[in-house]
DNA sequence: AGAAAATATTTGTATATACAAATAAAATAA
DNA sequence: TTATTTTATTTGTATATACAAATATTTTCT
């Protein structure tokens, strides 16, 4: 469905507002399909993105600055996430002994546990959408999306 | 830059994944940078929504759930920003004298003058992203995002 | 007409985002 | 060695999102 039938607007869009409001769009769609996956859990995409990056560390403890690089939403406040995953006994964390301005989180084997459960689910949920492209189109889609955000 | 640089992965995304990814971080960079642009005006990217959808009604008053299916986020809640709209007096609201359920809302002649000063940095602001692309590119980005969003 | 169902909006609550300020520890400089 | 700067994280505050429940009004059914 073309975005103006979705936004019901009359106006006639150019190419470049009508990116913006695609790429916005398209973000709602994925998130809201994804929180689905995730309630059952009650998890948040963003806690959950925190639990894919300690598994990421294969065992090492990444620290809150390591975290919020690696997060897709850059403002996002990881100490608060990593409390609520903390509350879930999804991860652990400590005072590194070097350093102890820094923060050494982990992920728990019960966190492990949780994302394995949800690996498949995950799965389903890319590929719900990017059923709709073959994969020399999924190449382009990708391609394009990195070209337009260069500054 | 390649997706998987910025969120600092080791491991090998597939096409559907990588595109998941991109788009989430493209619209975080789009809205990051929009804020900006809005900042001085001390209003959100929804509120913005909301006077944009207003102002296309063209003098005719809009009701709540007119104002929320034309929302990009169809989950925003239209009562509380408008609520906020109508502090800074960039709107009107009242009920609606045919169906009091319904409660109109009008955009003020100050609610205008702020979208008429907004709108050459609105147009640069999309500029800022698509000159990136050329026209081709800028329509097929378009095309294949409308595509993937399809179930 | 009165009860029940549907529609439109508001309110409540928990969580998340955005951003500034505060705190604490470590590194560097005088 | 003490003061200053930098680094890492936390806390505060306002706003926004997600979703369920409540309220008010209108429409439909009997």
């Amino acid at each position: 469905m073309k975005i103006e039938d979705i936004i019901k607007t009359t106006a006639v869009l150019n190419n470049s507002n009508r990116i913006i409001l695609n790429v916005m769009y398209t973000e709602n769609v994925i998130n809201e399909k994804f929180n689905e996956v995730l309630k059952p859990y009650e998890l948040s995409g963003e806690q959950y993105n925190v639990l894919r990056i300690l598994r990421g560390q294969k065992g090492n403890p990444a620290n809150m600055s390591v975290i919020q690089e690696r997060m897709i939403a850059k403002t996002s406040n990881t100490t608060r996430l990593v409390d609520k995953l903390l509350l879930k006994e999804l991860v652990t964390r400590k005072v590194c002994p070097e350093n102890r301005r820094k923060i050494e989180v982990l992920i728990t084997q019960k966190g492990l546990d949780v994302l394995h459960e949800l690996d498949p689910k995950v799965t389903e949920h890319g590929n719900y959408f990017s059923k709709n492209l073959n994969e020399e189109e999924l190449e382009q889609l990708n391609t394009l999306l990195e070209k337009y955000r260069n500054q």
